[in-house]
DNA sequence: TTGACGCCCATATCAGCCCATGGTATCCCT
DNA sequence: AGGGATACCATGGGCTGATATGGGCGTCAA
């Protein structure tokens, strides 16, 4: 089945409209997503996008935490209590709320990345410099691991 | 089953195509490869191709880290969002994109290396001063163990 | 009334499809 | 072995449909 990947940026419109990759448009149809959801990401200033199955994610990672501790409930506060449904217009857009803004700090262009089941949309420079780090990390742990380990040689 | 192996610099036209070498062309049909998987080399301005198979890897890769820790986020990030699929169009050519160009400073031409089961694309001149460190940093590690090398493992 | 939103249409740019050309290596025939 | 024909390949360019983006207009609700 086809995965959320790669990733583009597209600029937001004078009505706060922003057209979703057809790349990412096609995926959403392949797997029936009658209607996204869309959800601030727990530790990064972005909001993950993605059909049911994004949810039942979530109440997995949930139930991972104790119950008895507030990280469970917070999680749980939050997640349905900043979830959002997500209707593409007959063009393949969507319209940048003040909710998403807030968030992200988005304000003339989105960009779009694909995650496997799901995607996220990120203010671009914010995305650039997550992804620095992201790099950085994983090159640490790859020195770590004493460099056997290259792109391609993952078994 | 074939290999990629040898390397070649073909030109960009006027619409940012280049050729695949006809050499990898006739192995990716023969691996059966529909499209192609391309993503940013983690610590080399390149970009590493290969099939459908390569994102399996990464996934099952992925798979084996704890879903909630960093790692295996920073893992579908990368793979996910500094990834992109490619395909060839009938004559065996693809589009030098910006996501390509930025990383890897290609502009004119193209260099293609072989990899074995995945292949790699090059700024050639950047190329050119990574083979040069590459080679260096090999008869440093020969010089070391005496001598213990072989012909023939030098390129 | 005013502003947000959905629906429709216009357009420029780009990616993909098809065909043409020139160069080079290979094969074949004499 | 010479020489021409042939096949393959990298490259260039025209054309067309898809895509991202911009804007008009009516509707509904505050």
């Amino acid at each position: 089945m086809g995965r959320f990947l790669s990733s583009a940026t597209n600029r937001i419109d004078a009505k706060g409209r922003v057209s979703v990759p057809a790349a990412f448009r096609s995926i959403i149809q392949a797997r029936g997503y009658g209607e996204l959801y869309l959800l601030r990401s727990l530790d990064t200033p972005s909001m993950d996008v993605g059909g049911p199955d994004l949810l039942d994610a979530f109440e997995r990672r949930i139930a991972e935490e104790d119950p008895f501790l507030q990280t469970a409930d917070d999680m749980s506060f939050l997640y349905y209590g900043d979830g959002a449904f997500l209707k593409l217009d007959q063009d393949g857009r969507i319209t940048m709320t003040d909710f998403i803004r807030e968030h992200t700090g988005i304000s003339g262009e989105v960009a779009f990345v694909g995650r496997g089941h799901y995607f996220q949309i990120w203010e671009p420079k914010q995305l650039a410099d997550y992804a620095a780090q992201a790099r950085e990390r994983l090159r640490q742990l790859k020195r770590r691991h004493s460099g056997s380990m290259q792109a391609g040689e993952t078994e």
